[in-house]
Formats: structure tokens, sequence, C-alpha cells
DNA sequence: ATGTTTGCAAATGATTTGCATAAAA
DNA sequence: TTTTATGCAAATCATTTGCAAACAT
């Protein structure tokens, strides 16, 4: 914990960026919330009860910060809120989402499987790769067990009765 | 065309709901503009220019609702905008997106390499996959030639000269 | 008659920005 | 004493919603 907040504080000196005591607060609520995708409010909810007087504005610079100099990076999973984590410490690592289309809940799966494909890419298209996203929506086991969807949408309301087929794509389960 | 807007009027019969004026146009503007990814108000202004009176408000909520039909689908590519897509016919076909980092062009492509790799996902984790966002950044072909960065942040604005090095996540090329 | 769809304006929610102040180099 | 960072409030931008009018069945 403590090195890593010693090595991103680094980083930002080397671009002569300082690690205040509000940045600091901010990293280490990523840091002890790394399981999650938290939002932008998410984050400066937690902050803010380690450090009182913090503006939502910074929480935001800081993460526009941190995700420029590539510490962390933003996510998007479809609802219209950015969300935040670490990259990995190996350039190289990726790891990709599944996003649960029922529950909502987010888990990771770190298998790489992408490699090759991305060869395939750059070869194919002559596209320099920098990064990836991918994300799989479905249904997680959980949701599977419960047989029960919670799901919610305006055309839900309206066509109540057609709703397992339009909304879960015509999965059979 | 004419056969595409008849079978989507079709699949809105079959929820009774209507192909009105606006959405037609609207989805003949999304049909015009396949190879783009339109945000809701591009797609509005294209829209405004068949149909004089219609409102941004339609055309959101005509997007909803082909995308809850599942005839288009929403996409995200960092940018807080939400971009609207005809699916593919074939329920099993999809494609990915190359999203350049530096001119902002987004390219697709068309193999799906991801069979295999859902398969392992859905073995490994239990988690029934409906759908899948594969997007890759990069540099495009174009911008490789150019050997020019138009890509803005504010931090590009801070620290130029190491810009380079941070914003193209050390790529040699 | 009844339910659906619309345009408009206002409301919302996430994010950004201006600015005067505070802290650090 | 110059630069960097902050909090706050106001501004912005994408999207949604309430509502009365228009339309379709």
């Amino acid at each position: 914990m403590e090195e890593r907040i010693e090595k991103i504080k680094q980083q930002l000196h080397s671009y002569n960026f300082k690690l205040t005591p509000q940045r600091e607060a901010t990293v280490r609520v990523l840091l002890e919330n790394e399981e999650d995708h938290l939002s932008a409010e998410d984050i400066f909810l937690l902050v803010k009860e380690k450090v009182q007087d913090i503006g939502l504005a910074t929480v935001y610079r800081t993460l526009e910060l941190l995700s420029e100099l590539n510490i962390t990076q933003k996510l998007n999973f479809g609802d219209n809120v950015t969300r935040y984590e670490f990259r990995s410490e190996e350039a190289e690592h990726h790891h990709h989402h599944l996003v649960c289309v029922n529950c909502g809940k987010v888990d990771e799966i770190n298998e790489d499987w992408l490699d090759p494909i991305e060869e395939r890419v750059e070869n194919r298209f002559q596209f320099k790769i920098v990064d990836h996203r991918l994300i799989f929506h479905g249904i997680c086991k959980e949701c599977q067990k419960k047989k029960r969807i919670i799901y919610k949408s305006r055309i839900f309301c309206k066509i109540r009765d057609l709703f397992l087929s339009i909304s879960l794509l015509s999965i059979k389960w």
C-alpha cells in the first residue's frame, strides 16, 4: 500500500505535480476499493470521510490527472457514468469486465486472451494498438440461479409480458 | 433500404409501436449513415433536414426504443456521448471498433474472433453472455503516416515537452 | 373514446470551468 | 513571488421528464 503510494508520488513528481493530501486521500480510496469500479461521486463520498474539506471538483481533477498519467484508467459500462480503476503495473497485462445486465454487478476477468487478436488487428489494419476494452454483457451466475429479472426499462413497463424475450435477447437459461 | 424500413416497421408493430414519420426519418438517417457512429445530437441535426418539425427529445426516445427492441445498439467510446448503430441482422455476428486516439476516427472490423473466448468465459465463470463490446484504442494508419499529434489534453498544455511519452503510452512508431 | 406520440420547456445528473484564495517551491 | 492546487459556485453538456396538444385506432 505505502509503497504504491510512494511510487505514485514519484510519478507525479516526475511531471512536477504534487501528491497533496487531497490527491493522496483519493489515491487511497482507489487502492482500498480496487475491486470495485467507483464513479467520481462514489470516490468523492469515500474521500470525504478521510479529508473533510475537499470538493468534488478536486476529485474530478485528480482522477483526470491520474488518468492522463496513465496511473488509472476510465471505464464506461453504458450507464453514462465514468468509472475509474488502477491500471495494472505491468503495462502489458489487461483485464476485462463481465457486466450483469440483470443485477448490474461488474466482475473482472484477469485472463488476457487478446494478444493473438491484437496481433491480427495490427497486421491486418496497420493500426498500432495502445489499449483495449473488452466488456461482456450477460447474466451472472447468481442471477441465473435466482432466475429473477430485476432489470427495469421504460419498455418493460409497457410490454411487461414480452419482457423476457426482448430484454434477454432470447437467451435460454 | 425500403425493405429494411419495412422490416423495422413490422418489428415495431409486433410490439404495438408505430413507425411515425419522425421515427421513420430517424431510422433513415441511421441507415444512410451506417458507417458513422452518430450521437443523438448528430442524428437530430440530420433528421431535422428531412422533417423540420421534430424535437431532440423525440429522437432520444426513438433511439431508446430502437435500442430496447434490439434494432440498434448504444456505443460509448469514452467521450461521454452515447452513439448509435444498427445491430447486424444475424444475431450472432458482432463487429468491433478501432478508435484512433490521435484523430478520433472510428473504424470497424467485421471479423469476429471472439467466439472461442466467449466459450471460455461462459465455461470458466458460468456467465451467460448476451453481448460484448470490444474496442481497440490506438493510432490509425493515416496518423502513423502523418506522424503528427493532434490529440489535446489539459496536461498536454502543461507539459508539452513530455507529451509524446505520456499520451502515446510509450509506443514506438 | 382511448391510448400513443409528439414538441417544447424545464429538470436532471455528470462533469467542467472561472475565480479568488491557500499552499508549496 | 511565482507557480500549483484548492473549494466553491456557476456554467455546460448530454439526456430525461412533465405536460398539454396532436395523432391514430
